[in-house]
RNA sequence: ACUCGGGUGGUGGAAUUGGUAGACACGCAGGACUUAAAAUCCUGUUUGCAGUAAUGCAAGUGACGGUUCAACUCCGUUCCCGAGUACCA
């Protein structure tokens, strides 16, 4: 019978799948055991062959571990909002719940193909108004707790809010600062607003003007991700810092905690290192320097602010650096170097952050002609301002010592600022020297002093001095934590004249409006900013209520006019006051829930508030009260049915009566008055008079939606009690579940996902929600997959234009390029014709030196052959390529590689070319797919492959050149349990089992006969090396151990059940279907999930001698067979003796003989 | 630039605590079986030198240096590659 995995797999799935095999319980009197991938963003490009490299480990130890007896949690979710499919649907018009709702349902059949023991139940999706009503409930506790620094834990900010009103916030001691601290009566005295102000300077999540990369061009913010050399990867526009009210989440509160629970959890070292690098506590000193007056002494002094973690130094500062966008700035400029500031700051807010600091030996900055004064030494020190120093760190400007540190030293070099040398010969003048060993020099008070022990002696002057204090800083910085998107999370937050008021509980989910364009809002903000109707919550009178019966009150008024003001008043309090039947309808029309139609609620036309409109359709929704029945409100009823008719409107009216007693009839009506009536496009601008777009109300949503890590930062509570609609996860099943016992997903969320979810473990902790502190007891990093990424290289048109000429270079494109390119002409003139928006240069068409005139973007690895990119098929299939121009050489457009004199390859852009690989990634576009190996080997052999790639932890480059080794092996396996073959291996020394024995075949399986001492020896060694490596990750040596005990029974020819039922059970983790096939075909009932994993006997593996590597001088000469029970000399002894060992000694007698027992045997000569 | 990883045959990798470098596979070469193919099996396969051969000697874990009886493993310097660097997830 041949291995049939086609047939095998699918229906051990399904058998798995119908007997439900995978559930789990809460309630089990078995030990619980809490195994977690890291879940998926579903991209569609579906699942790539990076994604299984975790989900295997982590299902084969799941397995293991219900082997072992342990009740496993073993769920799969999906992390689905995200900035991917928002971008798909800005190019495509798709809506993202639609793709992504298409991208879980590829990856989930994906998943089972490979037939992982997800317990699907439990399934949870980040984009489920049913989950983010949770994500939107635990953004609401954060919101209204504070971290009180005293009892150094979350508490519910009322709690603040009683403190204030009855104590105030004073200082322990010293004078109050005026705007930090205030008496309780002053509280009790503030605006509304006010007190808000300081509430929101606590709260963990909270609300404060951040900067952005804004794209004019586009109008929109845009990841670090989507920028590359400076400009936007999308179209290649200019992007610079803007400021914009943002959220943020206040993780710095518990830096230290985050810091000091690293001790009680498993991660690797490195990945701690990692995490405590990012949070960056440092202690030092913040130091105001007072600044020289540019107007007259007696002027009052400005103070500049520096932190430095080197206070020892302060003698040695020879000048001052201030973060270009420090607030100073302006103020400090003399007149003289304004314009140069100004032409700095200019260039310095088109650089990234990263390239401020990656671009470290291109050195700039621009003195502002002011100077700081060293209170010390009274000396003057010139500020100036530098792109390396980061306004969001400690305060933004720097004491530079170059002396002692490198960038201060080179910037010094750089610009010819002398140099004070205060560590004397430790100091060498070409470089500095970071030491705190030193004694120092020209220093005052400190002179003679170690810089170790200075340190303390300096602050504590500082501080008598009144100028300065010891401070702990942290380079970790408050999470940003809204986005200007469209797919995320809505804020549960209304604006009400500037001050944040939370939904309730009752008012969850906040469901994601629909919408149709995913364009940013008029000012950047995101894509719900264009939903006026759902933005604004400003209530709208009913006319009857405004008080005014006169039809022909109703004409063009004016945006800026008192009327309106007045319109808006009015609809304040109707609003408020709607009908419980408005309210019914209003909740099955919003959201375009009649034939995709939008609706509005009590949208100003003119001076007139309908109760709802449609204003495609032009078509008005009244619904009456008993007043409408009036003789001389229908008369006015009338009078405004004309008016509007006049502007096209048509009006449906019904009554209370029939939306309480027929609501489907209603609709009804509603449904066809709009598919009966011709769309008008909505007029466009807000001084159109007659109808309003954002009305300007006074109370609006927040349009910002939440980041990506919102939904991740808690799913693996959800996966403990997913159905749950009372809480986001039953106290009780929280308490069983527990920690995650194992994590596994990679490093790239070393800082990010890490830490925002041990954050948010330790508030729910605080607020009494959870039971522990700590999400995660061991992390598992699995290693990257990579894949080779390919690139185009983009013509960048604020380049230097001069330069770069198509001469010499042949015109390629879908196109006749010839007629259209002129040689000689730059592509900056072409581009200028407005022939092209785009030009891609060819590798090999672009000039040494001149790189820089091009960024290099990535294009998706299937338009690229070998190194030749098919241009015609991108042309067709790329929409965003169908206008762009190739510029290519020679006939062909290539991919790059350029070789220096040594023939060694170099990265002369930015980004490497194509050959080094990279993470596998949607947006790298270089993944692979593992649906067809699944199909051509199965899925037993593509989980064993991907194990035996390498260690999970190692990142590898994808190739599926060894697959085959690994299904021969399962081949092999399946033949030490079925026997027809034929071949030399029965015929050359032995007959076939066959011929030997004269037992029936039981599914040609497994025939008996006493178990020989070797087959024990293999079986009881394969369970100890299986185990031991399981238990440590180490996946790959497993495999290999199942392959050499496979080599080794097939060639004892061992057919015997007794050890081959065992290596069934060891193998169920790696690959279940054909162990639950071949353990079926032994005769056994149930599944062999739920098997008791062997043990070994160590019986077997006792050895009684061992052959010894015997080492001269440490390299290895011959090898002795000695008994393990020698002792030494008997050893020296026998080794002396050896021929070979005698012929190296050359008759001298040995210096040493070192004995290693049961390692080694080393002689020293 | 900074933080954290990594670098071993033609390839993926093994060597668990400083103790026989290259397990297990892929690939390649040769062979067996076969009309042939597939499948299967056997032999060889780090490099250089010597030898018909068995084998021996030398070199060898990115490079250079150090510690040690002994270093892929520890230390120092350096080169290269990957991940992250706060709006990709």
């Amino acid at each position: 019978m041949e291995y049939d995995f086609r047939k095998i797999e699918p229906q051990w799935q399904k058998k798995w799948k119908d007997s439900k095999a995978y559930q789990v319980s809460n309630d089990s009197v078995k030990p619980k055991y809490y195994v977690l991938d890291m879940f998926p963003y579903p991209s569609g490009a579906g699942l790539h062959v990076g994604h299984p490299l975790g989900y295997i480990a982590s299902d084969i130890y799941s397995r293991y571990k219900r082997l072992k007896g342990f009740n496993v949690l073993h769920p799969m979710g999906f992390d689905s909002f995200g900035l991917p499919a928002e971008q798909y649907a800005l190019e495509t018009g798709q809506h993202p719940a639609e793709t992504t709702k298409k991208n879980i349902a590829t990856f989930k059949s994906q998943l089972d193909k490979i037939g992982f023991c997800y317990d699907w139940d439990r399934e949870v999706q980040t984009s489920d108004p049913n989950y983010y009503k949770w994500t939107q409930w635990i953004f609401l506790q954060l919101f209204n707790s504070y971290f009180c620094n005293t009892q150094k834990k979350a508490l519910p900010i009322s709690l603040l809010i009683n403190k204030y009103e009855t104590r105030g916030a004073m200082p322990k001691t010293g004078e109050p600062i005026p705007g930090k601290h205030f008496t309780a009566a002053q509280w009790n005295a503030f605006s509304k607003k006010e007190q808000e102000e300081v509430l929101m300077n606590r709260r963990l999540t909270f609300s404060k003007y951040g900067e952005v990369n804004w794209c004019e061009a586009l109008g929109t913010v845009l990841a670090n991700d989507e920028i590359v050399n400076g400009i936007s990867e999308r179209g290649g526009h200019p992007v610079e810092k803007k400021k914009m009210r943002q959220w943020y989440l206040r993780i710095t509160d518990y830096a230290d905690r985050l810091l000091d629970g690293l001790d009680k959890v498993a991660f690797s070292d490195s990945m701690k290192e990692m995490q405590r690098n990012w949070i960056g506590k440092s202690e030092g000193a913040e130091v105001d320097f007072e600044i020289k007056s540019q107007k007259s002494p007696q002027d009052p002094a400005e103070k500049l602010k520096v932190y430095t973690t080197r206070p020892d130094t302060i003698f040695g500062v020879d000048f001052m650096v201030v973060a270009p966008e420090h607030d100073l700035v302006s103020q400090i400029t003399s007149v003289e170097q304004k314009a140069a500031i100004d032409e700095y700051l200019a260039y310095v807010k088109s650089r990234s952050e990263r390239e401020r600091l990656a671009e470290a030996k291109i050195i700039t900055g621009c003195f502002t002609g002011a100077y700081a004064i060293n209170s010390f030494n009274k000396r003057e020190i010139p500020i100036w301002i530098a792109e390396y120093v980061l306004a969001g760190y400690g305060t933004g400007a720097i004491m530079a010592v170059p002396c002692g540190d490198q960038r201060d030293f080179l910037f010094a070099k750089h610009f010819k600022v002398p140099i004070t040398n205060i560590i004397g010969s430790h100091y060498n003048g070409e470089e500095a020297n970071p030491t705190k060993d030193a004694v120092l020099e020209n220093s005052g008070f400190l002179n003679g002093l170690r810089m170790k022990d200075a340190i303390g002696i300096a602050i504590k002057k500082i501080e008598e001095l009144g100028i300065g204090k010891k401070k702990v800083n942290y380079r970790m910085r408050d999470a940003g934590f809204s986005r200007q998107r469209y797919w995320g999370e809505p804020f549960p937050i209304v604006w009400q004249d500037g001050i944040a008021i939370p939904l309730d509980a009752e008012e969850l989910p906040l469901e994601l409006p629909h919408v149709d364009k995913y364009g940013p809002g008029p000012e950047g903000e995101g894509p719900l900013a264009n939903l006026t109707d759902w933005v604004d919550l400003t209530p709208n009178p009913s006319p009857r209520e405004r008080g005014t019966q006169d039809p022909a009150a109703f004409g063009y008024i004016n945006s800026t006019s008192e009327e309106w003001k007045k319109t808006i008043a009015f609809a304040n309090q109707n609003r408020k006051e709607a009908t419980d039947e408005e309210d019914i309808i209003w909740q099955e029309i919003r959201n375009r829930k009649i034939a995709g139609f939008k609706f509005r609620r009590q949208h100003p036309i003119s001076g007139y508030i309908p109760d709802f409109v449609c204003l495609e359709k032009r078509l008005i929704v009244e619904i009456d009260g008993e007043y409408h029945n009036e003789d001389e409100q229908k008369i006015f009823d009338k009078g405004r049915e004309n008016w509007l008719n006049e502007f096209g409107f048509t009006m449906i009216r019904s009554t209370n009566y029939a939306v309480n007693n027929n609501l489907n009839a209603v609709l009804k009506d509603i449904e066809h008055a709009l598919l009966n009536k011709e769309t008008v496009s909505e007029p466009e601008g807000s001084n159109t008079p007659l109808f309003w777009r954002g009305a300007g109300g006074e109370v609006q949503r927040e349009t910002s939606t939440m980041p990506g890590y919102a939904g991740s930062s808690w799913y693996f509570l959800r996966y403990m009690d997913p159905h749950n609609n009372q809480t986001f996860c039953d106290r009780k099943a929280s308490d069983y579940w527990n920690q995650v016992d194992l994590y596994i997903g990679g490093t790239e969320h070393a800082v990010g996902h890490l830490l925002y979810s041990r954050m948010w473990t330790k508030v729910l902790f605080d607020l009494g929600l959870i039971g522990f502190d700590e999400p995660f007891k061991k992390l598992l990093n699995q290693g990257m997959i990579t894949g080779v990424s390919e690139f185009i290289y983009r013509y960048n048109p604020s380049g230097n234009p001069e330069t770069i000429r198509m001469t010499s270079i042949i015109p390629y494109q879908n196109i006749d390029m010839s007629t259209l390119l002129e040689t000689g002409e730059t592509p900056a003139a072409t581009m200028a014709k407005g022939l092209y928006p785009e030009i891609y240069f060819s590798f090999d068409a672009i000039k040494k030196g001149e790189e820089n005139n091009f960024s290099p973007i990535h294009v998706d690895i299937k338009y690229v052959d070998s190194n030749k990119l098919d241009v015609n098929t991108i042309t067709q299939n790329e929409s965003k390529y169908s206008k762009a121009c190739f510029v290519c050489k020679d006939g062909f457009y290539l991919r790059g590689e350029w070789y220096n004199d040594k023939l060694e390859k170099i990265s002369p852009l930015l980004y490497t070319t194509t050959s080094a690989g990279e993470k596998m990634s949607k947006s790298k576009l270089n993944t692979q797919n593992p649906d067809e190996l699944c199909e051509k080997y199965g899925a037993d052999t593509f989980r064993m492959y991907e194990m035996f790639l390498g260690p999970v932890e190692a990142s590898k480059p994808w190739d599926t050149k060894g697959i085959e080794g690994v299904h021969r092996f399962l081949r092999k396996l399946w033949r030490l349990f079925n026997d027809d073959i034929k071949g030399p291996i029965w015929t050359s020394s032995a007959p076939s089992p066959l011929e030997q024995s004269s037992e029936t075949k039981i599914g040609s399986v497994a025939r008996g006969g006493e178990v020989t001492d070797a087959e024990l020896k293999i079986l009881h060694r394969t369970i100890k090396k299986i185990e031991e490596d399981t238990e440590r990750f180490s996946f790959n040596t497993a495999v290999s151990t199942f392959m050499i005990c496979v080599n080794e029974l097939a060639d004892l020819k061992c057919h015997k059940k007794e050890v081959l039922e065992k290596i069934l059970i060891l193998l169920v983790p790696y690959a279940p279907h054909i162990a639950e096939e071949l353990w079926q075909q032994l005769g056994n009932e149930g599944f062999i999930l739920d098997a008791r994993y062997p043990t070994f006997d160590p019986a077997w593996l006792v050895e009684s001698s061992k052959d010894y590597p015997i080492s001269i001088n440490g390299k290895l000469r011959t090898n002795i067979q000695l008994a393990l029970d020698l002792d030494q000399p008997q050893v020296e002894e026998i080794v002396l003796q050896n021929e070979i060992v005698q012929k190296w000694l050359e008759g001298k007698a040995p210096k040493k003989i070192i004995y290693v027992k049961n390692k080694m045997i080393n002689v020293v000569i």
